[in-house]
DNA sequence: TTGCAATTCAAACAATTGTTTGATACAAAC
DNA sequence: GTTTGTATCAAACAATTGTTTGAATTGCAA
């Protein structure tokens, strides 16, 4: 081993890619050192060799299994050239979905994700500034362009909001859904018709407070 | 003590509020018996002998923030008799976003919640056959109602998720928005406005369905 | 081969955990 | 006053935790 910061040795990878996966399943507080390194075939001693202790390991495994969930899903995930402001609302659903999904492969980021919220650590001021504030940017510039000329700028949060909170849901009440249906892991096709779902209910919606308005140029006080 | 079910004593009422409120902040597995008997002034071992555990405590404080919570804010909190649709879902948006707020006085129920959402023990299912379900379905009936005449009953589905995680996204995001925002407690007057929003988004997004359907009868596969 | 640094390993460590124990205090019933 | 059952208490228990240690092993350059 040279010593270089991107060159990962065999067992540090695999407790890193073990560790996201079970980190995922458990929260930080649930799991141990002895389940992570069990899994991973390695030696206990290994973690603390490799990472310097628990928490180290647990902030380098999020930003791990991110990187690999955006490889798979970038933002631009399915879209080709230039295109109007629905196929990119469409493009970021999808992409946040299937990034955040269960699949294996995205290492458990959409569970680190949802437990960093909960229960914030460090690691969430990380998240933040290496890629959810960017991220929401990105929507609110989508969500702009969406609403027409000139909006106002509290209603491209409202709308902005809504599409963010439809993504999470799925996120978060993977639980419930799953204790409410009698099949609860969703596959690429569910994914695929649940984005169609989101997008159809949030275009109809900025449509209709684009026309209200329009229809009354000034304060929407309609309530 | 006569021994009754609902004779709380002094310390056993005192045990469940701590309890509630030290869950409710860090969760179960992070939270300790001690931190609980310490903030309460009980004897350590008066846990066991009142509750027969920890984990018996936990789904005893999740029931008592509960009913606290509920008894605060009923879902039909600021309704007052008979009135349309449109009064109804203000009232349950905003009693639910009351009922999950902050609020001291609320034992950390929303917390309770979205914990046991994202690590779900027997207690979520607890919790789905003795509220969450009938709450799901009281909120259908409302957008049965707003969407007219004989919906497809999957734009029932739609639209009800999306007001669910719009009120969700309020629980969920608490630690990213304080962390974004400069303010990051909501008061009183904060709710009412983002129930608002709720509302003024939701209704204007199912109007707007509502019409596609109604203008096209059938598939509604305008993607 | 020899030497050296990086890695792996079994074992132990100190701290913290939920739970149990047995003694004690207290109150009402007889 | 004695008895009886409930409640509280300090102390200890067994189990599990993250971390450390020092020896053993490995891989590679000289």
């Amino acid at each position: 081993m040279n010593g270089t910061e991107h060159e990962i040795g065999e067992t540090r990878k695999r407790i890193l890619e073990t560790a996201a996966l079970v980190f995922a399943e458990h929260g930080f507080a649930a799991t141990t050192v002895r389940t992570i390194c069990g899994r991973a075939q390695v030696n206990l001693a290994a973690v603390n060799y490799h990472f310097g202790g628990k928490e180290n390991l647990y902030r380098e495994a999020i930003r791990y299994a991110r990187r690999r969930a955006y490889e798979r899903f970038p933002i631009t995930y399915g879209l080709n050239g230039e295109c109007g402001p629905e196929k990119k609302l469409h493009a970021f659903i999808r992409s946040f979905l299937f990034r955040t999904s269960c699949d294996e492969r995205n290492l458990g980021f959409g569970s680190l994700v949802m437990r960093e919220m909960v229960d914030p650590t460090s690691a969430l001021d990380m998240m933040l500034d290496e890629g959810i504030r960017s991220l929401l940017e990105q929507l609110a510039d989508i969500v702009r362009e969406l609403l027409g000329s000139a909006p106002d700028s509290e209603l491209v949060l409202i709308c902005t909001r809504s599409i963010v909170s439809q993504c999470l849901l799925f996120l978060f009440s993977r639980s419930v859904i799953g204790r409410m249906a009698q099949e609860h892991n969703f596959d690429a096709d569910d994914l695929e018709e649940i984005s169609r779902q989101i997008l159809y209910y949030s275009l109809h919606a900025m449509r209709g407070i684009a026309a209200d308005q329009h229809g009354q140029t000034g304060s929407r006080r309609t309530l």
